[in-house]
DNA sequence: AATGAATGAGGGTTCATTCAT
DNA sequence: CATGAATGAACCCTCATTCAT
């Protein structure tokens, strides 16, 4: 899940991988202790005790706590993008294609509730994590040119209406499924219904794919 | 702008007034707060100070912070009802009544990034606060109503297509707007654009209400 | 010991005394800490409990452990000055004035082992507590001034050689004084000599008069 | 600069020298690290990375931080001791030899602030460094010798007055020279003067030889 | 109503030192 | 000899909250 790289960058020394172990353990129970806290909510203490290590260890590998942060940032991240470099949608047919992009956004956002909490959280200190960032240089994600190239070929083809920004049709899309898990909680309180029950997902799914194929004319 | 409801839940004592506007410069103090800071970030001792009051009238008021900080988003959610039982498109098309909701709801997140960074924050904490409270009893906001007659009305005229559901409207205009504020910052660091500027936040309302209008199969 | 000034300065609300107490308790232990263990040396923790205080009021008062220690310097300097400046020593003949000075500056160490150790250890930190401290203004001490109008005194009347520095004959006899103690662990290890016992310092009083008297030409 | 003494004290194992080099890296880095920031201001880890060795290196060779602190203390002693075992005073005069002194004495504290420092820091201490350590047997210096014999040979000419006794002497020289390095800071600060200047050195070095060579009767 | 004093419970971080390779 | 990993013991400081006037 975090960083290994197939093998690549231990230092040297050990070569039981307890320290990429105690890395790896780290970030693991860091990215559930900021998900569920967030930055400030999260103590350090537990996320030490959560991986089986010491404490200390902490800033040995990240420096701080901010430190830790960023890393699980960096993870996520990258994990998503990973994911979205896997998806293999140009064989498809352009309406398929963009189904497909907006499901997989969407159940990557309801399969990762953490990713949701991480995000929303980074947003609320200003993203100056992911902005300090210099080991991320790059976040701009697969998604966008699969959408760009989806959207294209679409309107070549004629079911798409001419005119579409995949900027912006990527910023509706997620921006749905995004709000909808994000704000669950608040939303489930003001209209009196769960929205975190497994029905009512599956019902925003359909909903949000039917939106946005008809907003991008397919119907 | 806090809630007076003329003589509920003030405290006796003083009758000049300066206890209603102890009571009014903390909420509002306490509203910058917790939307800059949330609710951890934020400290009663700033508060009290900024609203030049004593910090053990916090206490008295509130209870405690989280009294407080429920008082907060009591008062953001009345607002905001106040603001959409304001409007009046009962007596315009239905296509333009709904695009006047698409952009209300748009420019109201873009005037009040208090009330959306104070949704996030209260998101992070599983919406406890809201659900704890007694004194807001209804939630439910005037949009909703509004909205579920304006589609109704544009299915029966024809000019919106049939089956449109007003909750998945509004969760699909609402979680556009708000996505784009309150992820505002990772977006920007994401896709390297100011996405916080005027231009691009006059660009992407015009582009939400286009979607939006196309999805309900206004064009 | 520490500033109390006679009764004035305490803040309003309570008049028994406890929070005065509190502060100058503080002051007491801190300065018995700073004195033996340095600024780095100090526990607020022992600080604290041996002023049975809580520990959060250091903070509650000085705002910081530096600012404590800024405070018993201040405290220090005060002390000193007003004991300089109960010397009378105008109406003396130059060469007992001038003898009774070089004693107490010698006498005033050794009986305040403490503002040697302090004044030692904020040199090692280049004495920037002093200087950011903006509540003591004036440092210059009287004893400065009583030194100058006797030499001028013993000048003119032929019993002190022309040409005497009173900067610089302070700082020839409180030099030897202040290094007499402060050195002199290390002095007395070196010279193999109890420097430190009672008699050892009364012969080294009785020489630094003697030193000083010879330097100046009184005899 | 640092000890090397031949073959004595360095652990087993490489003969190339580069554990001699590595000793004394040490011991130079050591000695400014300690004279900056004292015993305790000291990090092991920044003197070993500033010596270009590993931090461990520091555990095998001095067994401890107050051991290398103590083996720093060995050092400087000395090195002032071969400084003064250099001095060549008997064939001048005895008032010549005794203005060398001085200025001797001044000097090298002047060109040598981190002697100043360390012995402070000594001090600071209760010399219990200085005292363990069973390797520096004799810290007695040469000066004492040398201004033994300068005095009794004025004294036996009649240029210096009877009765003065070396000890004395020296920590009257000593100590005014001292003084004037160790408490530079607070003595600036006390008489809003930069005593750090060369010109205020060099004045003050001037007026502490006048003001000894008046005291022990040369003029 | 209003103030300063006081407190308890941590929270993040540091650092000398040792372990294991 | 050399290295990174690991640890234990504190240390300074913060903050929501309550007390006492």
């Amino acid at each position: 899940m975090a960083n290994k790289l197939a093998g690549s960058g231990q230092p040297p020394g050990r070569s039981d991988g307890s320290a990429e172990n105690s890395r790896e353990n780290l970030l693991t129970a860091a990215r559930a202790a900021f998900a569920a806290g967030g930055l400030q909510g999260a103590r350090v203490h537990d996320i030490a005790r959560r991986a089986n290590i010491n404490k200390q260890l902490v800033y040995h590998y990240f420096g701080s706590k901010e430190g830790l942060y960023t890393a699980v940032l960096e993870d996520i991240y990258r994990e998503i993008r990973e994911r979205e470099q896997a998806l293999e949608l140009s064989s498809l047919p352009a309406e398929t294609a963009l189904r497909r992009l907006i499901e997989f956004s969407f159940d990557y956002l309801a399969e990762n509730p953490e990713f949701v909490a991480l995000v929303a959280d980074e947003n609320a200190h200003g993203a100056r994590h992911l902005n300090d960032s210099v080991q991320v240089g790059d976040l701009n994600r697969p998604i966008i040119e699969i959408l760009s190239e989806t959207l294209r070929r679409g309107m070549d083809e004629g079911v798409f209406r001419q005119g579409l920004d995949p900027l912006h049709v990527y910023l509706s899309m997620a921006g749905m499924a995004f709000f909808y898990f994000a704000n669950n909680h608040t939303l489930s309180r003001v209209f009196c219904r769960p929205l975190g029950s497994p029905e009512a997902i599956a019902e925003r799914r359909a909903q949000i794919v039917e939106f946005v194929l008809h907003a991008v004319g397919a119907r």
